[in-house]
DNA sequence: GCCGTTTTCGGCCCGACTGTTTTCAGTCG
């Protein structure tokens, strides 16, 4: 079962509670809600948290819900869930995958219209709105029997939040709706908060706080907005539209004197915030958007800057990117957040890939050895590692792979001797053939100073399997990384499946390196991986796999996924000069 | 049903907005 099947499960578990007995299950309901969000924001399987027995470390995963999830996954079924969902209709649950349908008015539709066949319940809903029966039932009217017409066609066509784009570019729409946005008068500044500020894999919608004093004026502008396909909602200090393309944009107003505390309610996360309040209720204060309230007489405190607002409540400044209610509270209270690797950190970039004629086995890069190193240069890189892709052996003879290796290697050191500020690591990017051996010979892996390894084929192994290849290939001495280790495409396809105790210790014992591929489509290792990573002692890299010069710029997604991993300088192996670099790639302790 | 810097019992975030109401319920983040 996917994360995203067993947190709709959790949801529509909250939702039969919701429908049944709204008082009564009040706090079961908000504890399987809780339980959901958890898993749905989840970036690796919840199952492996399962096969390695860690499900009690995920918050708002307490004994009940762990003992029914472990049930879930021995027998496929639970019966308990079975008993909570007695007596809802099924249909209730599609209507509740599109946005402004809660369980109650799922419900009572589904009970009116008798939809008793989940499969078209949203298509004969969608008829009896287009009669016009809905507007004579309680509680509906003409309106909201247009808004469910708008909302199910809006939903087919994918609209609003319901697929996630990845970071980049939700960071350019973004950008455009900021620069119309400074173009009022009234805006004193403009930020991109929620999951894009938290630097997400992939960002849902879009989230903006202004600074103004005259909140109407902002909202009338962005309402205006010339791109804008629909304006959902419009108040006194928020508006939500859609633009072209069908994403959704909330915008949230506050004066100047307030904006820190705008700053910390909208860049969430929600268990981040939640977790926030409860630590603030029992020193007897209150938080909102607004600021924060104190004491009995409830006097409101405003903050201007987020940092202030923290530091009211006895803590340290947090992150954004690790502001996921995973314990940075408690240490920001003790003063003790880890220091966060920083995009200046990095030396070096050792996942290039050259246009040097490699005839290689899978793409091959667009620009020259020279000017990758340019570009290296221009970013004040210390090193830089080539490894394009090994040369093709189903195309090549095992002299003939050595011949092109040894040749592009000569290319190298000639340029090497020309520019000597960015040195050069003369790697490969090396197949992990099925059978779990390297894809050239011993022979041809002595001309390189080491090599990255991946997996490029089969990637429906059972885990089993796909563990045991990985580690034979990265077995071998010369191979000191491990490329994009989950394999995972975002919004394409899942990673294969790992062992990632096994992978985690074979690393530490041996050392290898685990990637952090910058690459937008892969964020891999993703964030959570990357923090049992550390918690392991395992030591990582962050590189961007270039196939041009323009894409070298990516690294700071990287340093992002590294951050949201809780990553320091420390854990970061391409922070070192290269001279303690190359000791480690050649097998050196460090 | 979860959780622990007063607690293994007794609490549980806070507010915006809309539509159908005539003081609020439902949904959302």
């Amino acid at each position: 079962m996917t994360n995203e099947q067993v947190s709709k499960l959790l949801r529509n578990i909250a939702a039969a509670y919701t429908i049944k007995n709204e008082k009564k299950f009040r706090f079961q309901i908000i504890a399987y809600q809780k339980a959901s969000d958890t898993i749905a924001n989840l970036t690796s399987e919840i199952k492996d948290f399962y096969y390695e027995n860690k499900l009690d470390t995920l918050p708002g995963i307490g004994n009940t819900i762990r003992s029914h999830l472990i049930e879930l996954f021995k027998k496929g079924e639970v019966k308990h869930f079975k008993w909570a969902l007695k007596g809802i209709p099924a249909s209730v649950f599609p209507l509740l995958e599109i946005p402004g349908f809660g369980p109650k008015r799922a419900y009572k539709l589904v009970k009116e219209f008798k939809l008793d066949n989940p499969e078209t319940a949203i298509y004969e809903l969608e008829k009896a709105a287009k009669q016009g029966k809905i507007a004579f039932l309680d509680g509906f009217g003409q309106k909201s029997q247009g808004d469910i017409l708008r909302a199910i066609s809006e939903f087919r066509e994918g609209k609003g939040k319901t697929t996630r784009m990845v970071l980049p570019y939700a960071q350019e729409i973004a950008e455009k709706i900021v620069d119309y946005l400074k173009k009022s008068k009234f805006v004193i500044t403009a930020e991109p908060l929620g999951s894009l500020r938290r630097k997400m894999a992939t960002v849902g919608d879009i989230d903006i706080a202004v600074s103004s004093n005259n909140p109407q004026s902002v909202i009338s502008h962005f309402i205006s907005y010339p791109h804008k396909e629909r304006v959902i909602e419009k108040g006194d200090i928020t508006a939500s539209m859609l633009v072209s393309g069908g994403r959704q944009i909330d915008l949230m107003v506050q004066p100047p004197e307030a904006f820190g505390s705008l700053l910390q309610h909208f860049t969430g996360s929600k268990s981040h915030n939640i977790a926030l309040r409860e630590y603030a209720i029992k020193k007897g204060l209150s938080l909102s958007e607004y600021g924060i309230k104190v004491g009995r007489i409830k006097k409101l405190q405003k903050f201007d800057t987020e940092r202030k607002f923290y530091n009211f409540l006895g803590m340290e400044w947090i992150p954004p990117e690790i502001r996921e209610n995973t314990g940075e509270i408690e240490l920001a209270v003790s003063h003790k957040l880890p220091k966060l690797i920083e995009l200046e950190d990095i030396k070096g970039d050792l996942h290039i890939h050259s246009s040097f004629p490699i005839e290689p086995s899978h793409d091959l890069g667009k620009n020259s050895i020279q000017e990758m190193m340019t570009k290296a240069k221009e970013l004040g890189y210390e090193y830089i590692g080539f490894s394009e892709h090994n040369p093709s052996i189903s195309k090549h003879e095992s002299s003939e792979v050595y011949a092109i290796i040894s040749k592009r290697n000569k290319n190298i050191e000639q340029i090497n001797s020309n520019i000597n500020n960015v040195r050069i690591f003369k790697l490969l990017e090396v197949d992990i053939l099925p059978n779990g051996s390297l894809a050239i010979d011993n022979k041809c892996l002595d001309l390189l100073d080491g090599a990255i390894v991946s997996i490029h084929s089969l990637f429906n192994m059972n885990k089993h399997t796909m563990t045991k290849r990985i580690l034979k290939g990265l077995s071998h001495k010369k191979a000191k990384i491990l490329a994009h280790p989950t394999g995972r495409m975002l919004n394409e396809r899942p990673g294969y499946e790992l062992n990632w105790n096994e992978v985690f210790a074979f690393c530490k014992k041996f050392n290898k390196a685990l990637e952090i591929n910058s690459w937008p489509a892969r964020l891999d290792l993703p964030d959570d991986l990357i923090r049992q990573a550390i918690q392991n002692g395992v030591r990582l890299v962050i590189n961007t796999d270039s196939h041009s010069t323009a894409e070298m710029n990516l690294m700071r997604y990287g340093v992002a996924m590294a951050r949201r991993g809780w990553a320091g300088k420390n854990d970061i192996l391409n922070t070192l000069g290269y001279n303690h670099f190359m000791k480690w790639l050649k097998g050196g302790e460090l």
